[in-house]
DNA sequence: GGTAAATCTTTTTTT
DNA sequence: AAGATTTACC
């Protein structure tokens, strides 16, 4: 980094290394300014900067609201601002993501906040994460008696999430429900939310609704706000959602909408910054709600604002740059900007075609141990992306048999593991004690003889008489039902907590933690259950503590409610520690704002990425186009694009066709042994004859023949598909190997016309997945039975 | 009420 | 193929 620049004194004296754009995006401090920095366009410097430059401006940092996209960027910015301008300066910045800030700001104003029917949530409230959401939702449909297969509990959640997102609540979808069903998912809506509220828990999605509707309904904490924030800046604005932009808009304004119509915008922006900063071709989150024509509406929402592009890349070398030009192109749904690379062509991009998803896996390690053998980079500056969770373990499998040492980013949480849920239950009782989901998680861990049907008799009671289920353990001996030893083991239960809650004030925080590991009987069970800790569980919860203590030292002030809104909050990537000897797997989603210097792009695959829940529709498309651009353009000096001809998936092997992303890509950019075109494909022969080594690709060639022959030979020819294996021996016309690869147009007698995404299994035995366009789900289809004809 | 066996489900991306 | 969840039986 060069940001050893000291801060100029005043406007007129500019910093150096910052180019045209990038200045009158800093320096311009009065109003609303739109800011398109495309990838590596020195956009974090950018909102650094300014912020270092509104303090050294006289500006309190109390008066800077920062938004971030997650916890990482945010720490990472109020150290480079720290870095600008001195240890200590920026103390009572408010930085952060919008769920954080959200939460800081309903942890103090919730009381003043009125729901519907009444429903006020205390400052005690605990977060629940997507998990005890969906656990709350199940409870919901249960409760109204409604049938799981056809009110589907993860589909309603989805939609309940995405209502809430557009600040729709219960009472007002219902009063718009147009059949039958919607007037259902109303009242299940509404039961979702009577259960949180019973629970005294938010959701992800409430942060957001309710901290807009809390500011909508008063005026006086919309004001303390409006005046305190006067600096407002956004970053990755494109992923911004209806619920989160409102937020800003009323701290920003300081009204309602209605009211805005009075408002005197002159008189606003006096002292007052309001800058976001995003680049519409990186919105990947509309299905989590994001919104990116909001970037797009900035300009007519604001007709005062400015706008700066900044199109200057620093980060990837001109190949890979315009590969990443040339494919998002292909989007009709953009604002036009080209890249301009300031950096040298560099290599060529390589575009790998594997046999199989472990020889793909073989090569990019292969490759990243070569560049580190040349002593130029790191394990820590190689990255490889990929567009589903459930990719990285091919590549684990063969980095551990290989002795290599690796990170992965996302994947099974932290804080989602068991033993650290249970933890995270026992505190969160300790906290709000009206949290039943807790309760229930860790009445009977570790095991205290409580069974399932004492659970039902005790939730039952508690509904009868409008108590939550940890008065009805204190009151077990009023419960007709529970007899035997069953109301001494809830009695234990009951004492253990009292006795925690009497500890929580005068302990330190990893101290109290410690404290109820033991109190619980939790750690000693852990250690029962499993002496030589081969799962690693008791090491996680060790590892829980310290991150307890990290948290002290980070937060000194920081207390119980603080630490378990952080756990809520955290995300995998924001603990991800960059260590220099170990490569980096991740989902492209993840690798948002991240830059490597050698990244693989792997799973080129039609159906896969773009994924196949995408391939019939041209929104959805261009968003997986917009994922690819992210993917490529983190890459700053070496490029992998690979694909596999088939995959395991399931446990069964699955075919499918080169991305059409590799196809929209200029292919004199390309090296390697890739052959993208289809004719060419199955024109015949196998893909070894199929090869045409020229000097570079022969090399390639060479390595993998020496380097993979294991894996070639194991795995060359699998098992016969067990998809069909009690018709496979009779005599039928053998339809060609792929007759519809994953992404073709199909005609079907009955069903109509629909889409192949998935094949599984091999050549003649081959079924096809199809998504028909009028029904819903998909149909598996065997040619040989099915008359499927590609139209 | 607790265990072992059988069966279902998973894989889109995440604050 | 692996994990979670449900069921069957003690």
């Amino acid at each position: 980094m060069t940001n050893t620049i000291a801060m100029p004194s005043s406007e007129t004296k500019p910093m150096p290394n910052l180019n045209d754009a990038q200045q009158r995006a800093i320096y311009h401090t009065q109003g609303p300014m739109l800011v398109l920095a495309g990838a590596g366009s020195g956009k974090t410097r950018v909102l650094t900067h300014k912020i270092a430059h509104l303090i050294s401006q006289g500006v309190d940092p109390s008066q800077i609201l920062a938004v971030t996209f997650t916890n990482k960027a945010a720490k990472e910015m109020s150290h480079r601002v720290e870095t600008l301008l001195g240890k200590g300066q920026d103390a009572g910045l408010w930085i952060g993501t919008f769920h954080s800030i959200c939460s800081r700001i309903l942890r103090r104003e919730i009381g003043k906040y009125q729901g519907d029917s009444g429903r006020n949530w205390k400052n005690n409230f605990v977060i629940y994460d997507e998990s005890d959401s969906m656990t709350a939702m199940k409870e919901a449909i249960k409760a109204l008696e409604l049938d799981d297969k056809l009110y589907n509990p993860k589909n309603i959640r989805y939609h309940v999430s995405n209502l809430k997102n557009q600040m729709i609540s219960a009472f007002q979808y219902a009063s718009k429900a147009v059949d039958f069903r919607a007037e259902k998912l109303a009242r299940i809506y509404d039961t979702y939310e009577t259960i949180l509220y019973r629970n005294n828990a938010l959701d992800f999605d409430d942060l957001l609704k309710k901290t807009v509707e809390l500011l909508q309904q008063n005026p006086d904490v919309r004001d303390r706000y409006h005046r305190q924030f006067t600096h407002i800046l956004v970053d990755e604005f494109q992923d911004t959602n209806d619920a989160q932009y409102e937020m800003v808009r009323l701290i920003v304004e300081g009204c309602t909408k209605q009211e805005r119509m009075q408002l005197n915008f002159n008189t606003l922006w006096q002292n007052r910054t309001f800058t976001v900063v995003g680049d519409v071709d990186q919105s990947i989150y509309s299905w989590r709600g994001a919104n990116f024509k909001i970037c797009l509406n900035f300009q007519h929402d604001y007709p005062d604002s400015q706008m700066i592009k900044l199109e200057h890349n620093y980060r990837s070398a001109k190949n890979i740059l315009q590969v990443a030009n040339a494919i998002i192109e292909n989007n009709s749904e953009r604002l036009p900007k080209e890249l301009i690379s300031v950096k040298p062509d560099g290599e060529k991009v390589t575009c790998y075609e594997a046999k199989d998803d472990r020889d793909e896996a073989f090569y990019i390690i292969e490759r990243f141990q070569k560049l580190v053998q040349t002593g130029k980079y790191r394990p820590g500056d190689c990255c490889i992306l990929y567009r589903t969770n459930s990719q990285s373990r091919v590549f684990e499998d063969i980095l551990m048999s290989k002795g290599l040492s690796y990170t992965v980013v996302g994947g099974i949480k932290f804080y989602e593991r068991r033993e650290i849920k249970d933890v995270l239950a026992y505190l969160n009782i300790v906290f709000n004690d009206q949290d039943a989901f807790s309760v229930k998680r860790v009445l009977n861990v570790p095991k205290r003889g409580i069974g399932k049907t004492t659970v039902e008799k005790l939730e039952t009671y508690a509904n009868q008489n409008g108590i939550s289920l940890y008065q009805a353990l204190k009151q077990v001996d009023q419960i007709p039902d529970i007899s035997g030893k069953t109301p001494k083991a809830i009695g234990g239960f009951v004492s253990v907590i009292e006795n925690l809650k009497a500890h929580v004030e005068n302990t330190s925080l990893h101290e109290f933690i410690i404290y109820t590991l033991e109190e619980t009987g939790y750690l000693n069970e852990l250690k029962m259950e499993d002496p030589l800790d081969n799962d690693g569980r008791i090491q996680n919860v060790e590892e829980f503590v310290s991150v307890a203590r990290n948290y002290l030292l980070d937060n000194p002030e920081g207390d119980l409610a603080g630490f378990l809104t952080q756990m809520s909050l955290l995300s995998d990537i924001d603990n991800a520690e960059p260590a220099e000897n170990k490569f980096v797997l991740m989902t492209m989603h993840a690798a948002k704002g991240l830059e490597f210097d050698v990244v693989a792009v792997a799973g080129l695959e039609e159906g896969l990425f773009p994924h196949s829940r995408s391939l019939s529709d041209k929104t959805q498309m261009e968003e997986e186009r917009r994922l690819m651009y992210v993917g490529v353009t983190r890459a700053r000096d070496h490029l992998f694009l690979t694909y596999s001809r088939r995959r395991l998936v399931f446990g069964e092997f699955r075919y499918g066709m080169p991305s059409r992303f590799l196809k929209e890509a200029p292919q004199e950019l390309f090296t390697g042994n890739y052959t993208l075109d289809q004719e060419e494909r199955y024109g015949g022969g196998s893909f070894d004859d199929d090869y045409r080594g020229g000097g570079y690709k022969r090399k390639i060639y060479g390595q993998r023949e020496s380097g993979y022959t294991s894996s070639r030979f194991e795995e060359d020819e699998p098992p016969v598909s067990r998809i069909r294996p009690k018709r496979s021996t009779e005599v039928l016309k053998v339809p060609p190997p792929n007759l519809f690869p994953v992404g073709t147009r199909v005609q079907h007698v009955k069903f109509g016309q629909g889409t192949v995404e998935q094949v599984i299994g091999e050549g003649e035995k081959a079924v096809y997945n199809v998504k028909f366009d009028t029904i819903p789900g998909r149909k598996l289809l065997d040619p040989k039975f099915a008359k499927l004809e590609a139209i």
